[in-house]
DNA sequence: TTACTATATTGCTATACTGCGATATAGTCA
DNA sequence: TGACTATATCGCAGTATAGCAATATAGTAA
């Protein structure tokens, strides 16, 4: 995820080819999708709002982490923090995020399968 | 994108909570088309089949960087590589990723659309 | 073979990120 | 106020990556 690179082309007509700040948009949610812990985080949230204490104890990484990556997730908009008297609770913003994971997971599923067919032609 | 980090909990029932390998693939996928160069060169073949050469016109980028993102692409699986003689052209294989950057884009463009009324409510 | 074109790879610098321990901050309760 | 809990931030080490110029490789044509 670089956060750099707004370069933009002079393409106009409508939006099939995606404008370059679009793209760039695009290629930032995925950054932020990239890293395992993020996706856990998420995952676990899928279930329903947690704070940050919970959110360690289930995920197993270290407080200071978890911290960070919530900041991460919520500057991108896929989360919401609601500050409950001392702890911070946590809960999903854009459940799209979840469609995107299903989509690829459909993806490289189907992918494997492919692989595993071709090698058994093959063998 | 980190490649490592191949732990694994011990669930089983189902797949709701997504496996940690799946979550880890699913995630190198996200990494893959975290990176706007790679989003653009994908972009440009949505339109066709095209030779490397062809792609560093249209996409601006030094021809290195373009075979070293092409690369990277078809190790993930998203493009397909044929030789044609003296040159080699890249194919969309994975039609998916498109899906998954219209998600997004609707998303992204929703998400917009929502800050910008807050904006408007708070003024 | 040589000259030429197209693509891939190598070595490099700069940057960015994760995960860590330590510490700072904010909120609660007495 | 002080002691305590919960969360956020800081500074660091290690690692990964993009993009570049230069070079290597592969294929074509003579």
């Amino acid at each position: 995820m670089n956060v750099k690179n707004k370069s933009r082309n002079g393409r106009s007509g409508g939006h099939p080819p995606l404008e370059a700040a679009q793209l760039q948009a695009v290629a930032e949610l995925f950054g932020v999708l990239s890293e395992g812990s993020r996706l856990r985080i998420l995952q676990i949230l899928q279930a329903g709002p947690l704070s940050v204490g919970e959110l360690v104890e289930q995920s197993r990484l270290k407080q200071a982490n978890v911290s960070k990556q919530l900041g991460i997730l919520q500057s991108a908009g896929i989360i919401d923090r609601r500050q409950d008297g001392n702890r911070a609770i946590y809960s999903i913003k854009l459940p799209l995020v979840f469609e995107l994971c299903e989509l690829v997971c459909h993806g490289v599923a189907k992918q494997a399968a492919e692989r595993a067919a071709a090698l058994a032609r093959n063998a």
